[in-house]
DNA sequence: CATGAATGAGTTTTCATTCAT
DNA sequence: GATGAATGAAAACTCATTCAT
């Protein structure tokens, strides 16, 4: 009789889960907004965290596939490749800024769930930040700094607009769902690369021979 | 028999609310932890979101505070106020880890309160934010930039640590509440101030007169 | 694909109603034990309680044929014929452990079913041991009793090992499905009828003529 | 504002719970007997469950404790302790018949609280009646024989009123809570005990002696 | 101030059953 | 015959709050 009830469920619950907070929405909510029966989500997803389990690894195994391909590109350089990197996740993450937001949030409470996501996902995309920046130190792109500090700043730049969609919005009067959000905050994320990350790289020997 | 059982309430409702999130906690939760009378709650803070409002208020009335402090060294230069707004507002954030972490992530979610702090305390943020980068386009000690584009990174960078400590504790092993953390992060900030806000100054008219 | 469906349900119902008893299993249980889909019961027994009375029925119908086979030893004298009623009873419960243990407990809920199963299976129970009975008082075999209350006790002897399986095995560890279980437990039961039942027969006028 | 509704509940449960057992009883049946808000049975019990294990609590208790009392006068002889066994026993039963039925009932599904009980409860039991037949043994009352197999025969005739009592009452009309019930049935177990249990004991060295 | 009991509304989950395929 | 999806009803349970003590 309803044809994808379960993409129903999935949508209504992204909508919810990032307006109300997961333990905030009820699974009633869900099904009335998704015109399903409460059952079906137990029916589709076992319970309630399974279908918060379900929109995790939805986003990303997405995101993490984006990471991937953008990091093929690490032959054209360090430099060019993280620009890559950036202004594709930045772009995955607009496409999905409900997705996005509630994830992000849900992952600073403590669960099973979230561990499990921190030690896969996050592991992986750790690494291609890691081999990213290893190769733009040794190719002289990049000034020497801690990677691990390194990949919060980035990180910060590329998570802030949708940790905190309600001071963009309501203090900021930025939204980022519109059309050139991306193209204007990348450039500050490109500047950040280019000024904070890349200037004044110290002179290398190696670099000299070369 | 208890002393300040409002005192006990308060930080069992922090350490909760940052690890299970306020909808995820219960009052008996709280009760429970802080060894107190669930009805205690309800005479204390009139209800549950009243307790939450509290810790809103407790936080963004001391945030503000240190804000208005730092502001008032402008005279030594936006750059200098800056740097000094920032070690403030990260200093104070490390001293409240899981309050600020609970109270930026609850910052998210839909409801009256947020919205009542949005237009209270971030608009006052903002206010002071501004005025600060004005000051610097005048001076000519920052780059002309957008000012909400610059509040974002400047905002992320400060939050980051305390909106994905998970992220940071188990990813990056990175932990805001060790001794030299804020040292070594400032270190950070102060690049991006220097780098990437300031850097590359074009020569004004006003500016070689003077 | 599965060949006899009907007949896999009932033994997954049986094993289930036995361990988790008839409420405390569900459909969706049985269904997956059986390897079926759970539509597939009420196809087969219209609903839940259609499969609980199948068992019953099934159970019963065999019961009362050993019952009246054993009665028509009659002829060889009460006490020979009501041997034969308690090894046949016990053989038979033996060979259904599961089904019969489960039986007795269900039989003790107040449901229509069970008040149907009474007045007909209990009744025609009755009344073979009741011409037993009478038989034996009228042939002076048994010493004179009020009729029900040696029905109590004989089948309080004969149910008992079903009625009580985990303590059986977990207290007194003996097992029913043991080999020579019915065997030893039988000769008990014929202790109760020579012992209890038979001796000290007073001695009547009739039988003295005789 | 109401006195006691944890008795209530319990009231409630037991007569509930018999009649058409545990898992067939819900907790807002329970409830509604009761007159008291289903959430009460989770303040008072924590759960369903622990409802049912303070109900098996509750009687076991009584039991073991009627068992001990009724042990202590095993110096009178093993067979007048025996009869004062069944005899106190049979009584509190019926002082208690619908809490004894449904709590024989329940012993019979597998779940933890019942291997709980089993392992308590019952072994004490076994215990006592292992006590109080090796005593008959030795000084030449009892016959020899397995000790298990005599708790099986003995138990069964102490529980049959109880696991069946729609059989008693719609098909044997005995009446287990009518006035000479125990009166009558208990001349029935001494018999057993007389004429099963003591008779043709065989003469002892020790016997001829003394 | 503090507490234990109680409650009504609301939560998630389970269940037996139905139905189109 | 058999199945996967769907559903309404009811289940157990949780929760914030109230109130007499």
């Amino acid at each position: 009789m309803k044809k994808n009830s379960k993409e129903a469920i999935v949508k209504a619950a992204i909508l919810l889960f990032n307006s109300k907070g997961y333990a905030g929405t009820s699974v009633r909510d869900i099904a009335n907004l998704a015109k399903v029966n409460s059952a079906s989500i137990s029916y589709h997803f076992e319970n309630k965290a399974g279908l918060l389990e379900h929109c995790f690894t939805h986003f990303f195994e997405q995101y993490i596939q984006k990471m991937e391909n953008a990091y093929n590109s690490i032959e054209k350089g360090a430099r060019a490749c993280l620009k890559q990197v950036a202004g594709d996740l930045l772009q995955f993450q607009c496409e999905n800024i409900q997705l996005a937001s509630f994830v992000y949030r849900e992952m600073s409470v403590d669960s099973q769930v979230v561990r499990e996501i921190l030690s896969t996902y996050s592991l992986k995309e750790k690494y291609y930040f890691q081999k990213i920046f290893e190769r733009g130190f040794e190719w002289n792109e990049f000034r020497p700094h801690s990677i691990p500090y390194l990949i919060i700043q980035l990180k910060s730049l590329l998570m802030m607009p949708f940790t905190n969609t309600h001071y963009m919005r309501e203090v900021l009067y930025i939204f980022p769902n519109e059309a050139f959000f991306v193209q204007k905050y990348l450039k500050d994320i490109y500047l950040w690369i280019d000024k904070t990350l890349c200037s004044d790289i110290p002179i290398r020997k190696g670099a000299l021979i070369k």
